[in-house]
DNA sequence: ATTATACGAAACCAAATGGTTTCATGTCAA
DNA sequence: TTGACATGAAACCATTTGGTTTCGTATAAT
């Protein structure tokens, strides 16, 4: 149990670097709900399908999304488990927000449905070094 | 208490930008444990301390450090704050998860000090739409 | 068989990014 | 005051990035 790192593919593209651009976080937001082949896809993007495609090609090597040929379509599907990444290294960072943040956290984690609205914990100042 | 944007500076630059960067990364890493003047942080990395010092700005910028003046030298210390849109960001994606990754995601967490193990919650699917 | 659709590859382009070196300025020390 | 230190601004450069248009090819439809 102790083989944590790279549970998917080889990540060629950082998920910090895929989910920087905000087109491509809209990508992962539409891909959401179902999987969709990319004519569809661009649909929803005020730019040329072949941008889209390039995009797409960018999370898919960041592991954040699968594609399925299907016919004469590539339908893509979103493939959330990379994005562990980012939740483990944000995660570092918990210990070091003040009260005042750590309510707004936990509002904000409310908010979104998460219900472990007793997040509080220990709090204790651990030393560590950031993942990166 | 309807004031959730935006609740320090204008990020001028985009918190997810600045993270994207691996260099911009290990120095939120180096500022977490206490401030320090420009040259004291450029001396951790393989690059000129201008470079560093751009790289700095752009974590500003973001909102992610703080500058202060002390006498000839500028001090810089971490600022979390802005590391919170990502976080909620990322929430949204915790319940498309499957039960797998789950586990993995509670590993995680726990291994990471936060004790919230008990998350499961009902995992009835949402259909909401993303942040951005 | 022919035509239309779905898509990626390629070539191209402008702008942003990440780095450099040089220079100017403010502050501390002798 | 003179010199050393700390820093940001500026100009510059190569590479990456995000977009375009054009073309080739595979599949589906008529």
């Amino acid at each position: 149990m102790s083989k944590l790192e790279s549970t998917a593919s080889s990540p060629k593209h950082d998920v910090f670097q895929a989910v920087a651009d905000p087109t491509r976080r809209q990508l992962l937001g539409l891909l959401v709900d179902q999987e969709m082949p990319v004519t569809v896809i661009s649909g929803h993007f005020p730019m040329s399908r072949t941008a889209v495609s390039k995009h797409l090609r960018v999370l898919a090597d960041a592991g954040l999304v699968k594609e399925r040929k299907v016919g004469r379509e590539t339908r893509y599907r979103l493939e959330p488990e990379p994005l562990l990444e980012l939740k483990r290294w944000l995660a570092f960072y918990d210990r070091f927000w003040d009260n005042k943040l750590a309510a707004l956290q936990r509002y904000v984690e409310q908010a979104d449905g998460n219900d472990d609205s007793q997040v509080e914990a220990p709090l204790t100042v651990v030393k560590r070094e950031p993942a990166e």
